[in-house]
DNA sequence: GACGGATTGGACAATTGTGTCCAAAATAAT
DNA sequence: ATTATTTTGGACACAATTGTCCAATCCGTC
């Protein structure tokens, strides 16, 4: 009864009508992954989901683990993609450090935390990451490797235009994120979907809690 | 290979041997629930390490739905009392703020966060909360919603005292909760058990940061 | 319209898991 | 020592899943 066509966003920049069946099992199989976990995943269900023959399946893909790695590595990159667009916003020379640094947190978590691939991913890193340890360690080179600098040599960026206070830039990263988290730990993870109005509430919140922190005194 | 002996803490606190077994059972059923998801463990995994036939599992706790929810109760009830007993220890009137915040800070971490029991907990509630709604919902209740309120009003008493400067206690809890897992989020959830010298480190740097946001100016 | 590759649906063997039944053995209670 | 209770291990029916094979069919291209 849930509607498929909603779970995951669609990339139609391909269309070669095999592309277009591959990506339909791709979702698909992103959906199921997410809801059963790999174990409880049947390739019927998939297939199903995805309006396409089990056989399919098969012939493009091959078996169920390397299916699950295809689609590991595409939300990977599509979840990247997203986080880096909207780091491409960051303020570097804020007029109104706390209104452009609040608009920004709201971006990043509506377009990189909240969204479907971002919270696929940690789901499942946090699901089947002991049953493939190659492919963690692949999430956290491409994941936090990744983001955690970017933020941390943004934020140094910020301090040292004195507009804050930072002695550990990576150190202050990992708090603007967890402080951006802090509403999400305990409602997202049911796969509640985040209402708008909340977000720009908690983007509010965290900065202005990340800015008493860090904002040089006086 | 595994020392499946390690994987939860055991109360030796009844020693009826049914009880005895019972425990072994539940024991045994939360390492593998943990380690499969519920959909991939298996009855003879659980009895095989449990050391126990697959028989009296049936015997004594019924069918597989009903060993799994006994089983959240159960890790939700010694999650619960670490926690609390934990809290009891929180500075009301601390002469050293930092000092002592950082050492209750630390305990946290230590007894009720990286504890097994919680770990445990976080993991099958975000694997398994869509199959079994209604546990779920007894674990918010139970969860953040007792303890969250607590650690607002250790805060807000703190506040009174003229010791924090807070708007919102509930707020303010759930960011100090949030700075306090900074550096967890990533690392923990594929069951790395976190070294002591980094929880020392860890509280240190959240109890830092929460009291330049919330100590009184000046 | 005919060709060729992709797709389909169904059948198949092999494996695995659940939940039940039962007689034999071990364990505790009297 | 005898009785009551639990536990055991093995057999069983039933259902689900994986991965393969294959003939029939679809669909775009030439």
């Amino acid at each position: 009864m849930k509607n498929s066509s909603a779970e995951l966003p669609r990339d139609y920049d391909t269309w070669p009508p095999a592309q277009n069946k591959r990506q339909a099992i791709l979702n698909a199989a992103a959906d199921v992954f997410a809801q059963e976990g790999f174990g409880g995943a049947s390739i019927d269900a998939i297939a199903a989901r995805a309006g396409v023959s089990r056989q399919t399946i098969y012939n493009q893909l091959g078996d169920k683990d390397n299916l699950f790695k295809v689609v590991v590595a595409e939300i990977t990159d599509r979840s990247s993609a997203g986080f880096f667009r909207v780091l491409d916003t960051f303020p570097v020379a804020p007029l109104d450090i706390e209104t452009e640094l609040t608009q920004f947190s709201a971006q990043l978590l509506r377009k990189a935390i909240c969204d479907p691939n971002g919270r696929w991913l940690r789901k499942v890193v946090e699901t089947e990451g002991a049953r493939f340890p190659e492919l963690f360690e692949t999430w956290k080179e491409y994941g936090p490797g990744k983001k955690y600098p970017a933020i941390a040599a943004r934020l140094a960026q910020l301090a040292h235009g004195g507009y804050l206070e930072i002695d550990d830039p990576a150190l202050a990263a990992r708090q603007y994120m967890a402080l951006l988290a802090a509403d999400l730990r305990y409602d997202q993870q049911i796969g509640r979907q985040t209402p708008e109005s909340e977000i720009d509430q908690m983007a509010a919140n965290a900065t202005r809690t990340f800015l008493r922190a860090f904002s040089p005194k006086r």
